[in-house]
DNA sequence: CTCAAGGTTTTGAGCGGTCAACAATTCTTT
DNA sequence: AAAGAATTGTTGACCGCTCAAAACCTTGAG
């Protein structure tokens, strides 16, 4: 605070990049009292009786040495180090930002810190990152899109996450539901030739949406046709994954008047490239999103897409691993989340 | 590894949410060996001469307990965590998630963890942030756009920070250069008229890319009218911001030709509102951006703008950090980054 | 047979805290 | 005035790991 004291709490330290603030021993040196007393005073333990007159001199001398408590000490000897890990796949840009901004701020209301690792969806480096995430004390995990493989000895909480593994909380969306609200409203636009992005295999929830949609299509007697069905391979975050998408579908030479694009990102990059063939969304072709990211009430259609709760996933995400670190019991059932529809400017009526 | 262990490992814990693994005393016990024998084994300690056979022994004992030192003990003891700590103002969208993106590639290799913190430019939570990094035991910091106010006690890398801080180093944009970059594009095109953008109070960029605009456009010979001045304040990372924007401007009925959004998320928003008044970009305005981030490629029209080498910034950072906690000396002198001007659709001749 | 040299393993302190148990002092109480 | 209770503070072990120094074993040379 005092710009008095910005010298000192800098010591010459013996090694370099290591800093050495004061510690609870100096600071009960200087007080002439003794570390465990301190501690006491300081961490406000309950039925312990210290008169107010000695609180508070150590209160202002912790607060003039600028005391810090090292919470590496500390959660050593009480075996709660207050942090998580989080395993994402991808920094950068992505769907995961957004659940991730859920987390976070729920960790900090809570007082956790957490620890976040990419693993471009490499199995050995989604196992190394879990390790390391325990051995720097990490309570429990949170894996956003990760294909997890073996039980982890933390509690772990899975966004988007399929597979039943022991330990493990599911946190998903109703993808059936998702797949009902985007054909229910292209099917009731007339559209019956309808294009498909399908996921990479490595994204968790492709599977399940592209079941979901099989199923309604089935259900409604849409037809779906191989042909026009494109399966996503690169490992991209951005519009550029959906350019080429329309390409492959253009060069089949068969009609469709819409596109379900496997979310929000790559949509924009069909509509880009439909648009370069000249063809007017949704006039020719409607296309419709998934995920309802902010850039789509922004783009040139509006998107109609399928919104996700993102940032409320991670808020359940996060309650629900707290509550198990904290004693609660691992259930089985996935938790699940209920998706939108949010009809914009990109889908329209079928071209007859 | 095996699925034999997968059911060890996981111990009936005196507390919930706390997981025991394996302790070096443990596994030296197991061994019939010391702890101290174990740990240098492990950890290849040079120097000592402990026969081959043991060594095989111990390594096969600590995998087939799936022994994992705790990072916490050995950051105490080391007085080393390998964990730095970065600041951000926000999680979700933003430029900063491509900054992340770089500094996180690095860190990882490098070894190193890092705690996320967001602080919503509230100065109290910086500081706060600031000293529960170093009470974890945080090497370095790095914070962007960040208004440190207060030397740290351990090395710091402020990307897009300005002022200059006793102990930080300053990685920035040559906002000069930007300038030149924008205007002289904008003027070779013909426009005279020209709207700007001028960045929030709490960006740290803001100011010193308004400065170099005032003075290109002085050097130009371009009237900045100031009523054609408009200054973003909401706390946004959506193209949100950059709509009302355009209301504000069109309510002034002054002509203008040409608007320099303050980066690409508001020069889509912007776009979205020129459409909306039935302006088609570039024929009636030209928008160039800022950041050059992965979506302006791809939306309608493609954005012009001015491309910041996002990742190679964090990579910079996050260098300079490791040196500097590796023991590389403090300089004063901030690090330059160069930007560049890519050309999209987004732009074109002034309207007569 | 003794001793130095070398290889191999153990000892013990300490990193910075916390906690249960204990000691020293003052205040009641009968 | 002596015993008991309450107040205030201290002691020492421990969390899991590392490191310097000491101790223990073999050897081989003198």
């Amino acid at each position: 605070m005092s710009e008095s004291d910005s010298s000192k709490g800098r010591k010459d330290s013996p090694r370099p990049g290591v800093y050495r603030s004061v510690s609870l021993k100096e600071l009960a040196a200087h007080l002439g009292l003794n570390p465990a007393t301190v501690s006491v005073v300081l961490n406000d333990v309950p039925g312990r009786s210290i008169p107010q007159a000695t609180r508070d001199r150590i209160k202002a001398a912790a607060h003039e040495l600028n005391y810090q408590p090292s919470l590496l000490a500390r959660s050593l000897r009480n075996r709660r180090t207050l942090t998580i890990g989080i395993l994402v796949p991808e920094l950068g840009d992505g769907y995961h930002t957004q659940v991730m901004s859920g987390i976070g701020d729920q960790l900090i209301k809570a007082g956790y810190f957490y620890f976040t690792a990419h693993h471009r969806h490499k199995p050995k480096l989604i196992d190394d990152y879990t390790r390391m995430f325990i051995g720097r004390g990490a309570q429990g995990i949170i894996a956003i899109d990760t294909h997890l493989e073996h039980p982890i000895p933390v509690p772990v909480v899975a966004v988007a996450g399929h597979r039943p593994i022991e330990g493990v909380t599911n946190v998903l969306l109703d993808h059936r539901r998702a797949a009902e609200l985007t054909l229910h409203h292209l099917h009731s636009l007339g559209h019956r030739h309808i294009a498909f992005m399908r996921g990479q295999s490595f994204s968790s929830d492709s599977d399940e949406r592209w079941k979901g949609l099989v199923a309604v299509a089935k259900k409604l007697g849409i037809v779906i046709q191989s042909k026009l069905v494109v399966t996503l391979d690169r490992d991209l975050t951005t519009p550029e994954l959906g350019y080429p998408v329309v390409q492959q579908l253009m060069a089949t030479g068969l009609p469709f008047t819409a596109l379900v694009a496997f979310n929000d990102i790559s949509a924009m990059g069909a509509i880009r490239a439909l648009r370069d063939y000249n063809l007017s969304i949704p006039g020719d072709v409607s296309v419709i999103g998934f995920d309802n990211i902010k850039a789509a009430a922004f783009t040139l259609p509006r998107l109609t897409t399928i919104s996700q709760p993102l940032a409320e996933i991670g808020s359940i995400a996060t309650q629900t691993l707290l509550n198990r670190i904290h004693g609660a019991t691992y259930a089985k059932d996935d938790i699940t989340v209920e998706p939108e529809l949010v009809v914009r400017e990109s889908t329209g009526p079928a071209k007859q």
